[in-house]
DNA sequence: ACATAATAGTTCAAAGATGAACAATAAACA
DNA sequence: TGTTTATTGTTCATCTTTGAACTATTATGT
């Protein structure tokens, strides 16, 4: 048995993925204490985010979107219902489908949080120049694409 | 009140951070299936890789390392220690730490899970350039750095 | 030396996430 | 139409993660 393969420590794609999993992880660090005030966690703000681009998306979609599972999505909601963040209204047509709305006061929470989530990625990514930046973006983007489907 | 913020989706930053994370949970998830066949979860091959790294290391560096709470590292060592993966030992000069080993079981299983994961990020990577894939990397330690320390 | 601070690790209760099994509804197809 | 299969959301048991309180040990300051 060949015990001396090659450490992926020597290898750079994996050296730089490392660093990508490690500002990925302080990054949401950050986040949740930055949220905390406004008594919002990362995952409750990634809800909002998705509620506030496609209004009326049923939970099914929603944790697709999310990657995580329905169940965590049917754990999560009820939170912010009760705060009267979103609505969660039957589709008329499929009596299976819960579509899912921000209410004004959810929208409302949601510029506040955002605020505090752009400040945070200014200040992460203010150090790449427009383009590192976006071709950063544009890489990531392939990665999702490429590990979605396979 | 001034609604008419200007929306995150419209800042590159956010829209090309908004990617990154989305790569990096994908990974994780799909190196979590990965993984299972060796009955090892990824927090737990953090575990083994920073003790390949540096042996001996205490528990409360882990848990730096690993960016979680040292109560984490104490629920999650007995398991891998149960299997044999790793010896704690009580340090000499300062009877408060344990300082933390791989056995020759963890280095080998460590080996193992390292090729499913190199094998993970070779595809996710291999679509960027070699300078591509280094700055990638460069930028993410910076952030790393930033908001490590603020 | 002595009292006070800080540090390493543990315990425990609470919160979060996960996946399998389930009920209700809709779609596919014979 | 009637039967089978898929889909949506929920429930529940289980596992993981977290932070505060606690013990034991070391460092600091007077």
């Amino acid at each position: 048995m060949n015990n001396k393969q090659e450490l992926p420590w020597d290898n750079p794609r994996f050296r730089n993925w490392v660093a990508v999993a490690r500002a990925c992880h302080v990054l949401e660090r950050t986040l949740a204490v930055k949220l905390a005030p406004l008594d919002l966690k990362p995952a409750q703000l990634d809800v909002l985010m998705n509620l506030y681009r496609h209004p009326g998306m049923s939970q099914h979609d929603l944790a697709r979107k999310l990657l995580v599972g329905r169940s965590n999505i049917t754990m999560l909601l009820p939170q912010l219902e009760v705060r009267g963040l979103l609505r969660r209204e039957g589709d008329e047509k499929d009596k299976r489908i819960l579509r899912l709305t921000l209410t004004e006061a959810g929208e409302a929470l949601l510029m506040q949080a955002l605020k505090v989530h752009m400040a945070l990625i200014e200040k992460a990514m203010s150090q790449s120049t427009p383009e590192q930046c976006d071709m950063i973006g544009e890489q990531m983007r392939k990665i999702y694409e490429v590990l979605n489907e396979a």
